[in-house]
DNA sequence: ATAACTGCAAACAATTTGCATCCTT
DNA sequence: AAGGATGCAAATTGTTTGCAGTTAT
């Protein structure tokens, strides 16, 4: 059988073929890279190039961005708005039902993760009261983190 | 006397001048669009030259953007990160000590703005925890506006 | 007087796009 | 075979910066 001889990897690419989309190897490459990164990484287009370049399988910058924006169209990749002047990728890993929100240090601009259940929830029933469908949230919370609050 | 003799806008532009910035037509005239503004509204960077344009008040673009991320440093503006390509700012209303929030459509685009007490304090709650301290959190919650749920 | 500010144009950085070629289906 | 995908380089878009001249203090 069937749904546990299948990694959530490829039932994707499968997907990805019955809307009409191929399946080259550069997209599959990017996929896995995804699929290998600890949980909580995000990468930008640019931290996706270097890691392709370590790993010796060049895929054009535009390929990159290309593919980048098809899988977040998918939902398949979640884009994230930090306050930078380029985006962050992850892993959409929405089938938990409640994605992780970012902490972000104003000063040293370390990020941090976390996950509030509760958060989630009430974000969702904020939504439904409005008459939203809410597909996913992100919450940021900008401040000082332990270390850089003890600095003058 | 006092509070009520002098306005808000103008307590800020003495403030501005203690820290050693300079009160400029330019600036005055930047931040009284911000504060004729409807609440809940946001400038890009574009929006706002294309207001002043209209007001026949010429600013260089170079001057709004640096004016722009100087008054968001002073924390006079908040800083929004939409999921494009530029970013937004509106007064920072944080006197009243929560911040509104924003819903956005995925399908028309459209951004609703709400507010919820319990969410901000839970934000600040869950920073705290983690040793942060908390100078604002922003709560974007992605999905399908009322109307753009019932077409196909 | 002087240091900060503005406008302009050139410079940058991130991302997108046209097009010829290549590869999946 | 045929249309989608890739790579390259050129083009766009949003934002920043150097510099000379201007202005608030």
């Amino acid at each position: 059988m069937t749904l546990s001889t299948m990694t959530s990897r490829d039932e994707l690419l499968v997907t990805l073929r019955q809307k009409g989309f191929r399946i080259t190897p550069q997209r599959e490459k990017i996929l896995d890279i995804f699929y290998t990164l600890p949980e909580g990484e995000h990468l930008s287009a640019e931290n996706l190039q270097n890691i392709l370049r370590q790993e010796h399988s060049d895929i054009s910058l535009a390929t990159s961005y290309r593919t980048l924006k098809l899988l977040a169209s998918l939902s398949v990749l979640r884009e994230l708005d930090f306050t930078e002047d380029h985006k962050h990728y992850e892993l959409n890993r929405s089938e938990a039902g409640i994605q992780h929100q970012h902490m972000i240090c104003m000063e040293c601009g370390a990020t941090e993760e976390f996950t509030s259940v509760d958060f989630y929830n009430a974000a969702r029933h904020i939504a439904s009261e409005a008459g939203f469908e809410m597909t996913d949230a992100q919450l940021k919370i900008y401040g000082l983190c332990p270390q850089c609050r003890l600095k003058p």
